[in-house]
DNA sequence: GTTGACCCTGAACCGGGGTTCAGGTCAAGG
DNA sequence: CCTTGACCTGAACCCCGGTTCAGGGTCAAC
């Protein structure tokens, strides 16, 4: 608990994010308010974790708002739930849909990469797949 | 055989996708200069599969200049083999990323919506996963 | 006590991926 | 004939997710 406290610089750089993202999330609702000491902001490792639950949200097809909402969801007293369900039960589906293109679209890659002679044309993997 | 002559609206409906995006994939050359008769776009189905193609595509992260060297490998004669391969090589592990980060939310967002109480904090999905 | 690295703010800018709009053409049906 | 709907073009506009810039403060070390 003793809570180190990390200038915006050395958070951007263990998230591997930069300076200018963190401010834009903050102003976004996305990361609360942080502490400051002489105006500059302090934040613990907590913000660095969330900035990883970003990443991976992001990655995964969400929108920052949508991000917003799985955040909101972990601060206390989180009235959130509601939300937080309707969200889930939303995007399932898409998450769903999307890791099926993805893996449509690594079945491919690997065929080109090992024979180029294939074209997507003679190729049916799109078509079974929509 | 026959190739029956489709509009740009019946394109637009078939593949789901709006006319403006059409002649906007056409800009940006990942569809080529249709035939056209009194000035108006004529397609055959290939433009649909093409149009669906670009939709999985972009699904799985591809900007629209990667689809345009993935469709360039199905042109006749292409002498895009080189490019394709080199895209493959470089998108084969993204693709492989991406499709582990939806796992990861997918699997948070089947915790959530079976259990509200969950919450990001004391789920370790998002820290084991980076 | 000044130098240099880092931090602050608000506002402007950017690239990607399209959509919308104004103003005009064409073709079919009533 | 004339209206209705789908199509045409180029240019302007939009949202998202940030980055960059100008102009200024802070702090630690030397």
């Amino acid at each position: 608990m003793a809570d180190v406290m990390l200038s915006i610089g050395e958070v951007a750089s263990r998230a591997d994010v930069n300076v200018s993202a963190i401010r834009f999330y903050e102003r976004r609702g996305l990361l609360p308010e942080p502490e400051r000491v002489g105006g500059q902001r302090r934040y613990t490792a907590v913000t660095v974790q969330r900035l990883g639950i970003i990443n991976v949200a992001k990655q995964a097809g969400f929108s920052l708002d949508e991000v917003g909402v799985l955040l909101a969801s972990t601060d206390e007293g989180a009235p959130a739930h509601e939300q937080l369900q309707a969200l889930a039960a939303r995007k399932l589906p898409e998450v769903d849909a999307l890791i099926e293109r993805a893996q449509t679209m690594r079945g491919w890659l690997a065929l080109a990469s090992e024979c180029g002679c294939n074209t997507l044309d003679t190729c049916d993997l799109f078509t079974l797949n929509q």
